[in-house]
DNA sequence: AGGAGCCTGCGC
DNA sequence: GCGCAGGCTCCT
């Protein structure tokens, strides 16, 4: 489940769980799963105490006792199922961590795409990450910098985390959906306004998004205002939603009302 | 920039 | 059956 909010609920129940507690068993039990750790490195974590719990876009970092760190990746399906040590493993558990507190914490995920790996004192994260979404540093200023020499429509280059951190597929869309921008547009065209509202739609969506359990649903969502809702009518303006594909993604976008700001300012 | 691929389940 | 999926990396 993987989009910012929902990452967000997820680190949160990881640190909940874990606050403080030292690490009595590390367990990969999919290959794919663990296929960025060496094979001693899981070891290293037993007897550590998990000391704080960060996310950084859709990354998660447990920070240990020592300096080491504990890094999730959720990609498509992943999310955590936490119990004790008694209950049995949920379905699709992939990776396990128990506590000596008697907590278990499991990270289920069906098509175990997701990653796992302990990262030295000092080491970084891999991959380079923007500003994340939700920080006070991602701001019309830095997108408009970020986008001014891409020549890639908007779309993508939302979903370019070194640009800005934590969008995903589904928020990308409702984003530009509500700030009416098309989505096929060069991301260095569009101007400072549409970068403002820009801005302010991705800050609306992701703090939306979410029910009660921290989970988001696709269809028969009444949040969700274009994604997944081809030739439905659009919420705004009652024209049949459009699905397109962009960099091998489902784009989802209402031709109506989503215009494209080179030909809005042309015709006044 | 575009596509394949990773792995598995689900809906048609 | 087949095609699709909320992400990301790596390859042409």
């Amino acid at each position: 489940m993987p989009e910012l909010p929902e990452v967000e609920h997820a680190a949160r129940a990881l640190a909940r769980a874990t606050s403080g507690a030292r690490i009595v068993r590390a367990k990969v039990l999919h290959p794919y799963v663990g296929r960025n750790l060496r094979k001693t490195s899981l070891r290293r974590l037993v007897g550590r105490a998990i000391a704080r719990v960060e996310r950084r876009g859709k990354h998660q970092l447990a920070m240990l006792d020592d300096g080491s760190m504990l890094h999730v990746h959720f990609r498509m399906t992943g999310d955590w199922v936490v119990s004790s040590r008694e209950q049995e493993l949920p379905r699709f558990a992939r990776f396990v961590l128990e506590l000596e507190n008697g907590a278990r914490i499991v990270l289920a995920d069906p098509r175990a795409l997701s990653t796992v790996e302990v990262l030295e004192p000092g080491a970084s994260l891999a991959t380079m990450l923007g500003p994340d979404a939700v920080s006070e540093q991602f701001d019309a200023a830095h997108l408009r910098t970020a986008l001014a020499r891409r020549r890639i429509a908007i779309k993508p280059a939302l979903l370019d985390q070194s640009v800005v951190a934590g969008i995903g597929n589904i928020y990308a869309a409702e984003a530009l959906w509500l700030a009416r921008i098309d989505p096929r547009v060069p991301a260095s065209r569009l101007g400072a306004r549409d970068v403002e509202r820009l801005v302010r739609a991705i800050r609306r969506v992701l703090s939306r998004g979410r029910d009660g359990s921290g989970r988001y649903t696709t269809a028969g969502s009444a949040r969700l205002n274009v994604y997944d809702r081809e030739a439905k009518r659009c919420p705004r303006c009652g024209t049949s939603i459009a699905r397109i594909v962009q960099a091998a993604r489902s784009t989802y976008w209402c031709p109506g009302c989503q215009v494209n700001p080179a030909l809005r300012a042309t015709r006044p």
